[in-house]
DNA sequence: AATTATAATAATAATGATTATCAATATCAG
DNA sequence: CTGATATTGATAATCATTATTATTATAATT
């Protein structure tokens, strides 16, 4: 059950009473919160958690691969458990995140980058769209 | 010649000293400076320019689609002239910045975003790679 | 060309997100 | 339990960017 826990403890790192307080948050979270409303959610559950905690802890998970970082662009990072690899479609008039998943884009990503002469260590895609009304 | 000058007066901007020197130093760049190294060259070529004008020069010249920013995560924006659409492979060794264009990989998103009901509005792609060597 | 109205500028203060500092507290090994 | 070390909360510092404001440049009108 609390694989994320064991993760942690696997990657060294201690579990304090914040850091696990954060960690459930992440676990309940099932959209993309901000640092601030991770912090928020976080004092929900323990009122004495501060802002730096969440800061330090997420960079430490974020270095553990619990989580992953995601940006859409307007300046501050969003979260969210780490998972099998998916890919981002923003609502531009919403702003909601839609995750998908894709085999084939993944695969040719990996073909473009063989073809510079480039092992694919990293990637990021990120679709803005219009929803399509009739 | 000046094709992005005349850009700029089809688009209602008032062609001020500042604003030719910021468009030159564009013209001129091959690659993709931060803002801060758009002033600095912008200040190798008239020492009065003013960080601020720089800010809200790129600012306009990005509304009026003559330059485009780029993303590439760490925490400041990089600008390129505006032209045919390209992707970036960023080397995480050198952080050297590649353009490539792929039209397939191109179609292939703006079918993904139609199957899940949404009009591609705008895209963002960022390869990392390790080079290969041998 | 002089005058007035408006827009742009340089300098700098303010902001927002993130990182660093540091004294106090919690955790772990012996 | 005790001491050594890591973590925390509070807050100051930093960095990129945006806002403000007094001044200057530009454009429009006489």
């Amino acid at each position: 059950m609390a694989e994320l826990y064991d993760k942690c403890i696997k990657n060294g790192l201690r579990m304090t009473l914040p850091r696990k307080v954060i960690l459930e948050v992440i676990e309940d979270s099932e959209d993309h919160p901000d640092v601030d409303e991770l912090y928020r959610r976080a004092v929900s559950k323990d009122r004495s958690i501060s802002i730096a905690t969440v800061y330090r802890t997420i960079k430490l998970f974020e270095e553990s691969g619990i989580i992953e970082k995601l940006d859409i662009g307007d300046g501050r990072a969003r979260y969210e458990e780490a998972g099998e690899h998916h890919e981002h479609l923003i609502d531009i008039e919403s702003g909601e995140i839609i995750e998908f998943q894709n085999e084939e884009l993944e695969e040719m990503k990996r073909q473009v980058a063989l073809k510079m002469g480039y092992e694919l260590v990293d990637h990021r895609l990120e679709l803005f769209g219009k929803k399509i009304k009739n």
